[in-house]
DNA sequence: CCCCAATTAAACAGGC
DNA sequence: CGCCTGTTTAATTGGG
């Protein structure tokens, strides 16, 4: 461990970069754009430098956060049946906290989420880089693995008295909201990313436990408990706006008592943090009629009086359900049990967090929704995400069966409709936490890339992982949790004759890959010696030298899949599906939903059967799905649709067989498995790759 | 502990 | 000769 972690920092040092004899000359050749290897050189910050900057520090963030996650949810009191609200994998939350490392944080957060992180910190970089600019270069983040977070102290501290004094200023304006009841809801950045590792769920536990505490005290905790912004400790460079917002709880300036009365104060500074960000006009009241249709779906509140908070004749309270004959009745209620206090006060704090998350998941998979209805040749750009389900059974007969034809395909619709509250979000949000294993222990800076071949084993839909961040590998040093070979045959299928040169492949992953801008020598000695090492790639000699292509019988039939049905397998595949960042229940929950959406009978032709097919099928890597998606968009270059001719000849392709023996099989396991892990059976009956063999 | 796959390094051969 | 392309061998790592 200590020993490879060692190496993989040495290689990664400027030198070693320089070591490499045939670099220069040999990369890139064949006219890729120039690699990023000058970023390491040395001298002027550059935007490699600034890149792995901002990941380093993402990753602290992220550390910072499942830190917190583990320790900080499980307040006092709240450990019951409740598991541990810690979205990450089991595993990890196990952990020493530590113990994590920045590449375990990659393994944990999705490369949308590392993204998001990044962002967060990205202004505050700048400024840095602005200010410190010859120091960049030496900046302790670029070397040390593990940080300190007191790098940023200064300007965090400037930054974060600015935020405070926003905060107390609109402290009173705050407080007016509260007594009417609305409290305009505007996430930070921070706290968007962070929430979406919070399952609802767990904030309903939270919610019944704040509900039941008496003590401002005890209210406040758990209202500390929820905060994910920071841990306790002074660690507070990676959120800047979630930490700043934190601070009135733990610590103001001048270091005041707890008080209740200080607390609520610091409360209502709280929840202003919230408000303050930006000036977003999709605010979303939080118990009025919302003015945002889509946004109020979910909000869901009857208005059957006048007033928000009552319907049905109970109190509609969070937690509350206190029986009220009228309204002036309803109204006594309201004032007497939720006044403004502390409790109340944290209570709105935990509602807030909770339409958070729902608002952060509904983003998500809406923007899941574009990509699959992109993907499926549906209206491409269709911006109406939210009322649109029901269309993908009418269109359903719109599918082609290009399960594997695929250059067609969502380039990756992310960011595009679906996401009104989430400003930060880019990429796509689809990582499953199991592709992120994979990344393993190099990840950014650490140039070598590791060996980290689960790419392969969790069978995850990885293909579309890439797909949907390709911005994200394209741009973020990150390296891509596949396999050499996924990799290769995807940039072979990829192109419109299904074949490429060597070079062209070498251009393939400069292209689509920041990681493999760097240490040229390294991976290109790998693809070559995976072209020439597995039998599924074909060489075929042409008239202008010879070309690369790929045989799907030889790739399926390597190394099958087995899936044995472990709980990780079947969460890794559901988190795939993506529902990652909800826990079990609600995933179900969700699925279920949306399940009960898709199965209308037309969408559920054998096509679109087995274009779905490969979230579950074992054979992750990048090909199988990959295709369908990212292929031509805004990462891929040129593809011809669904003109797949073969050169290679294919027999009895597996996926093919899947398709027309299995078409429900997808939703069907999905819809097994994910209540009852057990059910995983279900999946791995659906492997393709084994029943052929 | 063994087996296997992935990764990495490196030697080597041919061709241009 | 140097570089590129391929092929091989071997070592390492890590999961099953």
């Amino acid at each position: 461990m200590m020993v490879e972690s060692a190496s993989e920092t040495i290689r990664t040092t400027p030198s070693n970069q320089n070591g490499v004899s045939s670099l220069s000359s040999q990369s890139d050749g064949g006219g890729g754009r120039e690699g990023g290897s000058n970023g390491d050189t040395n001298g002027e910050i550059s935007p490699v430098d600034l890149l792995h900057l901002q990941q380093q520090q993402a990753l602290q963030a992220a550390r910072q956060f499942l830190l917190q996650q583990a320790s900080g949810l499980n307040s006092p009191g709240s450990n019951e049946v409740k598991q541990s609200p810690v979205q990450v994998p089991v595993s990890m939350a196990m952990m020493s906290p530590q113990m994590i490392t920045p590449q375990q944080m990659q393994q944990i957060l999705s490369p949308p989420q590392l993204q998001a992180l990044l962002q967060q910190q990205q202004a505050l970089m700048l400024q840095q880089v602005q200010h410190t600019h010859t120091h960049t270069r030496t900046h302790p983040l670029l070397l040390d693995p593990v940080p300190g977070w007191h790098q940023l102290s200064s300007k965090q501290l400037a930054f974060q008295q600015q935020l405070i004094q926003m905060q107390q200023l609109q402290q009173q304006h705050i407080l007016n909201l509260q007594r009417q009841g609305l409290v305009p809801l505007q996430p930070t950045a921070a706290m968007q990313s962070l929430q979406q590792a919070m399952c609802p769920s767990d904030l309903q536990q939270l919610w019944k436990e704040v509900s039941g505490v008496p003590s401002s005290e005890e209210a406040l905790k758990q209202a500390e408990g929820l905060d994910l912004s920071t841990n306790s400790s002074n660690s507070t460079s990676a959120f800047p706006k979630a930490a700043s917002a934190h601070i009135p709880l733990h610590s103001m300036p001048n270091g005041q008592s707890h008080t209740p009365k200080r607390d609520r104060a610091r409360l209502f500074e709280w929840i202003s943090s919230f408000t303050k960000a930006d000036s977003g006009d999709d605010h979303v009241p939080l118990y009025s009629k919302g003015e945002s249709p889509s946004q109020s779906a979910h909000t869901h509140e009857e208005h059957a009086s006048s007033h928000p908070l009552y319907g049905h004749g109970e109190c509609k309270w969070p937690g509350c359900e206190a029986l009220c004959e009228d309204m002036g009745q309803f109204i006594k209620h309201l004032n007497n049990e939720h006044a403004l206090d502390d409790r109340s006060t944290a209570q709105c704090r935990v509602q807030m967090q909770v339409v958070q998350q729902l608002e952060i998941q509904l983003a998500k998979e809406s923007e899941r929704l574009q990509a699959m209805m992109t993907h499926l040749h549906m209206r491409p750009s269709e911006p109406k995400p939210f009322n649109q389900p029901l269309n993908l059974a009418s269109s359903g007969s719109l599918l082609k069966r290009d399960s594997e034809a695929y250059p067609e395909g969502l380039p990756h619709p992310p960011t595009s409709a679906a996401t009104p509250i989430t400003p930060l979000r880019q990429g796509p949000s689809v990582i499953s936490s199991s592709s992120l294993h994979t990344h393993s222990h190099s990840h950014t800076h650490a140039v070598g890339p590791i060996r980290r071949r689960n790419s392969d084993k969790y069978c995850t839909p990885i293909a579309s992982e890439l797909a949907q961040n390709c911005e994200f590998y394209k741009n973020a040093d990150v390296r891509p949790p596949f396999t050499y070979a996924s990799l290769i045959r995807h940039a072979i299928l990829e192109s419109p004759e299904r074949q490429l040169t060597l070079n062209e492949i070498y251009n393939w992953f400069t292209r689509k890959f920041a990681y493999f801008r760097r240490n040229t020598a390294t991976w290109k000695n790998a693809v070559r010696h995976n072209l020439s090492l597995h039998k599924c790639f074909v060489r075929v000699e042409n008239v202008k030298g010879a070309v690369w292509t790929v045989d799907e019988v030889e790739y399926q039939k390597r190394r099958p899949p087995k899936m044995t049905g472990s709980p990780t397998l079947v969460k890794n595949m559901i988190s795939g599906l993506g529902f990652g960042s909800l826990n079990a229940s609600y995933q179900a929950a969700l699925a279920e939903s949306s399940l009960s959406l898709l199965n209308s009978p037309p969408l559920v032709t054998p096509t679109s059967a087995a274009s779905l097919n490969m979230l579950h099928v074992g054979h992750d890597d990048v090909s199988s799905t990959v295709e369908q998606v990212n292929s031509n968009g805004s990462c891929s270059p040129t593809l011809s649709p669904q003109q797949y001719s073969h050169p290679v000849h294919v027999k009895e392709e597996p996926t093919e067989l899947e398709e027309d023996s299995r078409p429900v099989s997808l939703l069907a396991g999905v819809t097994h498995s994910l209540p009852l892990p057990s059910d995983e059976r279900d999946l791995e009956e659906d492997l393709p790759t084994e029943e052929l063999e």
